[in-house]
DNA sequence: TCTGGCACTCATGGCGTACGAGTGCCAGCC
DNA sequence: GGCTGGCACTCGTACGCCATGAGTGCCAGA
């Protein structure tokens, strides 16, 4: 177990290096922060440190810069959350409450917390699979090409095009949609499945197929494909990275750019509360040298979606956290107005 | 005027500049290319270049690298468009038939376009002003809240919410959104506002308020604010940008951030085929060291929107404008089918 | 257990030199 | 008149060398 004030010079390497973004030395640390020790004392904590892997040294005769396993334990016990000034919530309150829809307020989300992080900015459009159905429309396209809306109750529309394999006549669509949206208006996407399995059998024989193919449809957008949408932004942060530049921002860039990546990133974070995924902790070999900060977001008690910021492992931690958490608060509330 | 040789020399030091990222001397152009005259000539003719403004030396013992205005020239008189091959012709093809939706076609156009040209894509949706509509849906949310939902003909779906000056009842609702569809389905969006205009007279006067709040907001959504949506990708390949790096490519990713700008930039190429917009020649300050090749798509005849990429003014401008080309064709045809 | 002292390491930056790519110019040739 | 070979010149780059100094590890003593 390390000492009371080991821990104390490992937070206060973090804290400088964070600062200043160079190895931080012995000497320097005693003059910034009232250690009440000597150097020399600093540094035989700083060799205990390092031979625990919690500080490294780039080279031979350089101060030292905290590891992954550093970072780690700054976080988790020797950090809080930096809540937001006053100033910065009246902000990002008067920021959210403009939108229009809910494209808007993620659009929203997504600047405000690249703004405010100065960092790269990850928000999950509100999970298909949790939501719940508000309206389903039916619209005749062609005599056997249908399309189908779905809107959710936190405002996502998805839309598909259905080819029938026989027409399906005006009236029989009506009865359809009047059907399909007295069992699923108001449920739960996920409990659909149960309540349109008999539908079919109720339906002309000439008309079964087809009812079968846009219940299919219907499925398919709603549960089989979960596929999640996300928006991201603030990667001109990118650029803020550090020196070595082109072969860090690369490989991030080119995660960001995959959907799939991302989602399996904020979907790996299991925790309801606030996860820190630091360096080698990302499954994502792209992302080896940043740290991701995530949260869920919900309009209700639960969380419907995720999102975060993406960022260097030296990072400003409790105040990037404090921002991701505040953010996450203020755009549940705002769904849960609309 | 300038001889037919020296725009040669000014083809091949573009090409050659293109190829290598590195200034090109009068020795190394007479061997990659027969020009069927000696080092000394190419210098005189270098020299006449120069003195014309198109090609600069970034220092005295260098060799030459061509100007925005030698780029223009080799666009507007030496280099043709390079068609695509039959193997990326049959590539694009597969890779956008898979589209579910209109989101779909969008982002798979991005990501194509990326890829073929290792550039920044720029996509944007179809317009609402040029498209016509399928379909008005209205939903009740609560007794003086309704939900407004229009759907385009190129798939494209638009949602807000409407607070109503007086609660609403179902059956006005009803009649409402049965009159609005009789009306403006099939219609072009520019031509909505007259279409609607004596609508509030025909009801009660209990519900001429509501009415006129929701087509009020109707028009808002279609007209007013045309406000363009696009789709960008393939921002790692910045990366390979150049050696000066950081200070190119930050202001590149902010004004990629601002849709606004983006916008601006799809815009103001008024030329209906395809537009290069050179270095200077973008008004955007960022955007001053790159070139942007645009061009409009639509399914019909008609251009619905536009597409393009974004890259260093040191770009494939044959091969880029080939596969931009390309793209907007085949995006057209999906768009048409569907 | 802490501290001051000391020898050691090594990255950084300044400086001088050699190298070579590329140029401009000029005299001569076709 | 236009093209060519030759030649002197410029100047950025790479290299080696050295001084500097920040930072370390270790040890003896308080």
């Amino acid at each position: 177990m390390l000492s009371e004030r080991r821990l104390e010079v490992l937070r206060a390497i973090v804290q400088d290096y964070v600062g200043t973004e160079e190895p931080v030395g012995s000497k320097a640390l005693t003059e910034r922060h009232k250690l009440g020790v000597s150097p020399a004392t600093v540094r035989n904590d700083m060799a205990a440190l390092e031979d625990e892997g919690y500080i490294a040294q780039p080279h031979t005769s350089a101060g030292r810069i905290p590891t992954d396993k550093g970072y780690r334990l700054f976080v988790d016990k020797l950090a809080g959350v930096k809540p937001l000034s006053a100033a910065e919530r009246r902000a990002i309150q008067n920021f959210l409450d403009g939108a229009v829809d809910l494209d808007d307020v993620v659009g929203r989300t997504v600047r405000l917390l690249a703004q405010l992080t100065r960092q790269v900015a990850v928000v999950q459009y509100p999970s298909l699979t949790r939501s719940t159905v508000r309206h389903v429309e039916l619209l005749s396209l062609a005599p056997a090409r249908v399309m189908l809306v779905v809107i959710t109750d936190t405002g996502r529309v998805e839309q598909r095009h259905v080819d029938c394999p026989a027409p399906f006549g005006e009236t029989s669509l009506a009865d359809l949609r009047a059907r399909l949206n007295s069992r699923v208006a108001g449920r739960r996407f996920s409990d659909v499945p149960q309540l349109v399995q008999d539908l079919p059998e109720s339906f002309d024989r000439d008309d079964q197929g087809t009812v079968a193919t846009v219940l299919a449809t219907l499925l398919e957008t709603l549960v089989e494909e979960t596929e999640e949408r996300l928006m991201i932004g603030g990667t001109a942060n990118l650029t803020r990275f550090g020196h070595d530049f082109p072969l860090v921002i690369r490989p991030v860039l080119e995660a960001l750019e995959e959907q799939v990546v991302l989602l399996k990133l904020l979907g790996e974070a299991k925790d309801p509360g606030m996860t820190v995924r630091i360096g080698h902790e990302n499954a994502h070999e792209g992302l080896n040298s940043t740290s991701v900060v995530s949260v869920g977001y919900g309009s209700g008690g639960e969380a419907v979606a995720k999102l975060g910021v993406v960022g260097p492992t030296r990072m400003d931690y409790p105040g990037t956290m404090g921002a991701v958490r505040a953010v996450a608060r203020y755009v549940g509330q705002i769904l849960a107005e609309s």
